[in-house]
DNA sequence: GTAGATGCAAAATGTTTGCTCTAAT
DNA sequence: ATTAGAGCAAACATTTTGCATCTAC
């Protein structure tokens, strides 16, 4: 778990400091697609010294070994994803939750197949907004609160 | 042309000012997927008192009643769509460019069939990344030039 | 005349950078 | 000992906001 990013670390030649492993934990703990600043929030808590400079640099170290990778949120920030394999995503358009699917039917898209002319691929994502089961079930509560009242 | 934006404009009780029309017809003008800053540096030579403030604001409201879609450029700028028809993109990696694409393949992708749990579906997007034609262009020009020198 | 829009400047975000000091190798 | 990395503060880029003025209706 650690021993595999020990490795991947040495390969690249960096050295292996207890805040890039305290920022490799955090996103291994949860996969919730977080933001540099949710990370800084919660790294602070167990490493009160820690930059926030330091948490963007290391994003940007991690995204360029590809232990990561990145994405432009609706809300304007970047935030990074611990899945680096060929996956797909449901972004809520309320609360900005984004969830990883992987499914054939996505992976599998006849790109080829397309006019693109000269345009060279090399990947594809599909993103499917809507609205998650939590925000769903917020604006059941919210219309019934708004009837009785 | 400016009579349709005129018309949706009054259905939306919104005033008609020449600040809403230069940057309409500019939008119009051009298909790039430009950002605020590029569409204030465009329009501000027809309307040099204009300001970015206003620029925003008004991508805001075009945003607000549907004449324009925003989606955020992996440059970090949030960008403008006066497509707003359901399509896809095609994103080069090197110079941010984006095209769109229409296509059935693309379209029809059998979202009902995914095992979405409780996501409610309103639409999705597929975008294709890859390396637009001027910049392999550009690429083949410079790999040239080194092996030359 | 009045509501709503503009333009300016200031503030708020999110992110990057330069530099000194510290720590990993 | 050497070099990469951390932490701080300042800079930067993008976007938002408050408010006084102006203009479309």
């Amino acid at each position: 778990m650690i021993d595999r990013f020990i490795q991947i670390c040495k390969e690249a030649n960096l050295n292996i400091t207890p805040q890039r492993i305290v920022i490799y934990k955090e996103l291994l703990n949860h996969h919730e697609h977080p933001d540099a600043e949710t990370i800084y929030r919660r790294v602070k808590e167990q490493f009160p010294t820690i930059s926030l400079a330091t948490i963007y640099k290391t994003l940007d170290t991690f995204v360029k070994i590809g232990l990561l990778s990145p994405f432009r949120s609706g809300a304007g920030t970047t935030r990074y994803d611990t899945n680096i394999e060929h996956h797909h995503h449901l972004v809520c358009i309320h609360c900005d939750k984004v969830i990883d699917i992987s499914h054939d039917a996505l992976a599998n898209l006849p790109i080829e197949s397309l006019p693109l002319e000269d345009f060279q691929v090399i990947n594809h994502q599909v993103e499917i907004k809507g609205v998650c089961g939590d925000c769903q079930k917020k604006s059941k509560q919210t219309m019934k609160s708004q009837t009785t009242n």
